[in-house]
DNA sequence: ATAGCTAGTGATCAAGCGATAAACAACAGC
DNA sequence: GCTGTTGTTTATCGCTTGATCACTAGCTAT
């Protein structure tokens, strides 16, 4: 039953591939057709795009939006086999590296046209994988690069961080995404050097963290009153 | 033959605005519609959405395209007859203080649901634009903070910020931002009060800016080389 | 080869789209 | 009143959309 690399036969005209690769190369190109044309792209220019006339697409998907929906599966949950809750929570190694090397490995994961303009639409579109993933963001990393860096800060460790904190980590986090954004999404200009981008918002979080949360402030001069409570 | 609801001269019927007026209703409502549905929606519900029939939306613009430019115009060019600059460089007060105060006016321009869908909508289609209003940000508001920021650090002043300054300020402006994305756009729950959001968020900026550009560490105990050069 | 199954195609449907033109209704000036 | 002008609707056109169905072409097992 094994039919796969199979198709040998015309080296220019050959098709009939095998069903499942047939399928996953549909839900490939679509996810590329999808991110550029947005999910109001028509079915036909999908096809068209992968050679193949419009109703073969509805016999591997029943409708439209059941081929969208696999889109969104791929394209949010494949990322995320890597094994970063390890790299973050490691504190045999200094924080500031551990976020560097975190961030660094997720956005190359996420900063792609393709990822990005899917995660927007469906935000858009208010759809509930989104919240999920904007969930799971901040249950999964912020949560744990807060109470990481109160340990670093030598504050007392929580369950759960406070609010101020979580938000925090959220500006720290989206400024950080954003830098995607602009990049390919925008495609503005930013600076070449992701790495040194990403070191620079560390940077400014973690003295930022501390100064708010621990209050270690070197100046004292123009600092407002700090204010913690949640 | 039948046509709704009898239009006589009845009290609570009154049709037949001034022109103008009823052209500034359909392109309030349409920036209203649009935000919601994308602009793949439909003229006839936004019609619908205005009581009128849809060929009247004919009679005012030439064609969806024109109508949805208008919708441009007025959510990007209308709110920014402000006097930011003056705030953003008024050296006799504290840049902290500054810095609040201008974010807390900004977002509270930028930080609807309309205005960020019609923006998402508009950079997700690539437009003119939305090009120019990123460019206008990093020109108009991140250059004059990156001056700011210089001067309070004690270095001499630039025709121009480096790259890396520019792009640090980018991720604070991005944080900031995206506070407003979380909670109108994904409607996720965000710390309630904005100021303070804002407030540390600067703290983290200005606290992060000195570090990596004036190499004020206190500690030093974490912190890699700084990697400043554009 | 050939029978049988299934991937793939051509033709087509019903609904919805943006847009147009002609008929109608409201108002202004006389 | 009447009449010309203009805002508004009814009816409709041409096109595109997602989806279906009958049919053809290619592969496998016998």
């Amino acid at each position: 039953m094994n039919r796969k690399a199979a198709p040998k036969r015309s080296a220019a005209k050959q098709r009939r591939l095998s069903p499942d690769d047939r399928r996953k190369e549909f839900v490939a190109k679509a996810t590329e057709f999808f991110a550029e044309e947005g999910f109001g792209g028509a079915t036909r220019d999908l096809a068209r795009r992968l050679g193949v006339t419009q109703p073969l697409l509805y016999r591997y998907f029943p409708s439209k939006d059941d081929l969208i929906k696999e889109v969104y599966r791929t394209v949010y949950l494949e990322p995320f086999d890597t094994a970063w809750d390890k790299l973050l929570t490691d504190r045999s190694r200094p924080l500031r590296a551990r976020l560097c090397e975190f961030y660094g490995a997720y956005t190359n994961v996420i900063f792609t046209r393709k990822w990005l303009r899917i995660y927007f639409y469906s935000g858009l579109k208010g759809l509930d994988i989104n919240r999920w993933y904007v969930g799971m963001v901040g249950e999964k990393i912020l949560t744990r690069i807060v109470r990481e860096c109160r340990h670093q800060a030598g504050l007392p460790p929580q369950s759960r961080p406070s609010a101020p904190e979580l938000e925090m980590a959220w500006v720290f986090h989206s400024g950080i995404f954003y830098y995607g954004v602009r990049k390919y999404i925008y495609e503005s200009p930013v600076l070449e050097d992701k790495e040194q981008m990403i070191g620079n918002a560390v940077d400014a979080f973690l003295a930022g963290f501390e100064q708010v949360f621990a209050g270690s402030a070197a100046d004292g001069a123009q600092r407002a009153p700090v204010k913690v409570m949640g």
